[in-house]
DNA sequence: CGACGGATTGAAGCACCTCAACGGGAGTGG
DNA sequence: CCACTCCCGTTGAGGTGCTTCAATCCGTCG
């Protein structure tokens, strides 16, 4: 969450990353100049349209991948179609921490999104030269296992209000550091948040209209609301 | 899972290693001798009972522990008293993977356990000196996040008969690589099954019966199980 | 032996799911 | 510019799997 935003050095013009908008708040934010320009230079950007898939489950792990721009869902299905989805990807984030051989989970896009792509070997290498690129994806793994967890205890104990409740609240703190009744996006379809949240589409439906009803939420549009009642969402969140 | 317990070099008599069983488990496995011997003199060891907690979710996180022998639960209460418990730790297993400055969970002994205690920062020079202790430490923390995901899909998909079966086929993959007709130990609560599970107490027990009833699985004690169909059992574990 | 705590079993309730109909915004074509 | 359509989201009514509440069982320990 919080990152070593403090010195992050300024790239000169020309670099490959001059441009990036998520330089800091990615895994190469720890990397200087030169060997950042090595790493990027080791693997090319892609770019996916919403809907496609950029790793599929079960496939072998050949490259791992930093989100620029976009937004990826990370998803597991079970034989018969039930869908779990494990958590998104946001722009900074790196999608890729496994030493598994195969991909565990499948990761698609659900807005247009941009990758830096590196292939695996090339990868490896590279952390095994810059410890602080070790560093960091340990502390991006021990983040996330953290963020898991704390879905454990979403999904095994808590209602589908307070579900809802605690998605809208850690929406709020991922898109803006800005707060006080601005607007926040809903990125996803209502599917996703259903998948992620471990109910049905209807069921989150319901519970948008009852927290609209009660005051605790304005919807704006369909993708995004605003926050009235930050208080009673946070204790509707924590049962 | 796979660990390179390959090599491993033997420990001279007098070690104070020399007799842990679970060297080749733990994260210690990757130093060698004289390396060892000073992270293992850097903090004592400890011993609880059931029952007894190591570490309280929300204080201050100043050390960070290697079970050596017996079981720890990690768990969170709701305000409400809800209880999910995000996974058990067995001997081998290391116990603080956060960068975090609270613990996030608790960790309690759910049998009589032993631990290696290491003062964090302490443990984090020792890191910083040691990469090899560190590419271990995400190799765990990276495998730990990969259980943690399959368990929201546990969570968040599956059934109580699915549940209960993949639980079951966990703890026979966890326990004993020797397999076949074995007995599978139980070695925590109805209760602890179901806060991990997501269910209730009653709901796991029923489906104990079930399972029992068709066959599936034999209880031996109320502490003990065998599998008697395996294929059976792990098409109810994947729906 | 008696009491206690964990486990099992039974019966009734409820939160969420399933199935179904409807609504509304975006894109398309006339 | 409007009508049509499609898709996603919303709302309603009924069903079900798990929970809740309660009684009983059983192994352990005093």
């Amino acid at each position: 969450m919080a990152t070593n935003a403090a010195v992050v050095p300024m790239l000169e013009p020309g670099h490959p990353c001059f441009n990036c908008a998520v330089r800091e708040l990615a895994v190469c934010g720890v990397l200087e100049s030169a060997a950042l320009r090595a790493f990027k230079e080791s693997g090319p950007t892609v770019h996916h349209q919403a809907g496609e898939t950029i790793v599929f489950e079960g496939d072998e792990a050949q490259c791992v991948y930093s989100l620029t721009s976009g937004l990826l869902r990370l998803s597991k299905l079970l034989p018969d179609g039930r869908r779990q989805i494990a958590g998104f990807l946001f722009p900074g984030d790196f999608l890729g921490i496994t030493l598994e051989e195969d991909h565990a989970f499948t990761a698609e896009a659900i807005a247009p999104s941009t990758l830096c792509k590196f292939p695996r070997r090339h990868f490896e290498a590279f952390m095994a030269d810059h410890p602080a690129l070790e560093r960091r994806l340990y502390a991006v793994a021990a983040h996330e296992l953290a963020a898991a967890r704390q879905q454990l205890v979403l999904l095994g104990r808590k209602t589908a209000t307070e579900r809802l409740a605690s998605f809208l609240l850690m929406l709020d703190g991922r898109c803006h550091a800005a707060r006080g009744g601005d607007a926040i996006e809903l990125p996803m379809s209502r599917a996703d948040m259903a998948d992620y949240l471990g109910l049905r589409i209807e069921t989150v439906s319901r519970e948008f209209s009852t927290l609209r009803a009660g005051r605790v939420i304005q919807l704006i549009t369909r993708q995004s609301f605003r926050i009235i009642d930050r208080e009673r969402l946070e204790q509707l969140a924590d049962g």
